[in-house]
DNA sequence: CGTGCTGTTGCTAG
DNA sequence: ACTAGCAACAGCAC
């Protein structure tokens, strides 16, 4: 279940767990996911090369190799990857196996198959096409409230839309989008061009809040990394408003209300949340 | 048993 | 510039 906190927990497993490792072997069971992996490319970029580190971008996670080459890796909806025993049999949608020489391996695990699994060089890296149109990242210091402000000032488009808009700011999904309205007490469907700079700042702080919030979550799961048995929504508990519909706001106990917009379920408190 | 609906992402067609 | 549709599967209500 992956949005940015997940993914980064994600990546922080990866860390702890895999830098120095040498991959010795790549299987791939299953190579058509979001798109079809190019097998002969993965395979010559990533056998023998060595785990130089690991990082994220919005809800991308880069794995440096020694020969400079980076596994980009997507997951999508339903995407994990788990870190595990040689010895543990397979299960169903496992569908890439990087192995280690030391037995261990990292499953790329994902039923809808909605994820991405690619080799880029150093050289393609430098204008990748997916990250050419990223939007800043929420967690960045240097991403600043006013600059969303600016940028969002001509906007007719919903709130959420915005704020769901990786061009306009990297790795906010759906559940956060939510949440961090509902913090800032916006209303979803607030159009954009009458957000005010004060609005912004609260929206901001509440979206980095969240985020740090759910992370702070991940790292207790942190340690069951290597033995992962996939997601446990850990997060779920602390969430305020999302898949809340019927509940009480637990700020004035209104009833939280469930509509779809954009073809995405938006949870909001009708008393908390201004559109004005 | 089936049938229909929903879902955490992100690209693309129109 | 915007949104509906879609990728493939699991889980759930009925």
């Amino acid at each position: 279940m992956p949005e940015l906190p997940e993914v980064e927990t994600v990546c922080r497993g990866l860390r702890k767990n895999i830098i120095g490792k040498r991959i010795s072997k790549l299987q791939i069971r299953i190579s058509k996911l979001r798109w079809v992996i190019d097998k002969n490319k993965l395979q010559q970029a990533v056998i023998n090369e060595k785990i130089i580190s690991v990082e994220r971008r919005a809800k991308y996670i880069l794995i440096n190799l020694n020969n400079r080459n980076t596994i980009v890796i997507h997951l999508g909806m339903t995407g994990n990857l788990r870190l595990k025993s040689q010895s543990v049999p397979l299960e169903k949608h496992d569908h890439l196996i990087f192995s280690f020489d030391d037995k261990s391996e990292i499953r790329f695990h994902d039923p809808r198959r909605f994820g991405m699994v690619e080799a880029v060089s150093a050289n393609e890296m430098s204008n990748y096409s997916r990250f050419a149109n990223l939007g800043p990242e929420p967690l960045e210091k240097s991403t600043r409230a006013a600059d969303l402000y600016k940028k969002s000032s001509k906007s007719k488009k919903p709130i959420k839309n915005v704020l769901m808009d990786a061009k306009f700011l990297a790795g906010v999904g759906n559940i956060y989008a939510s949440e961090a309205l509902y913090y800032a007490r916006i209303h979803p469907e607030k159009i954009s061009n009458t957000m005010t700079r004060k609005q912004w700042t609260a929206l901001l702080r509440s979206v980095r809040k969240v985020l740090k919030a759910a992370i702070k979550k991940g790292g207790t799961t942190l340690s069951d990394f290597a033995n992962s048995e996939g997601n446990s929504g850990y997060f779920q508990l602390s969430l305020a408003v999302y898949g809340r519909e019927g509940e009480k706001c637990p700020s004035c106990k209104t009833k939280i209300e469930k509509f779809t917009q954009s073809g995405r379920s938006s949870f909001y408190c009708p008393s908390c949340q201004s559109i004005d």
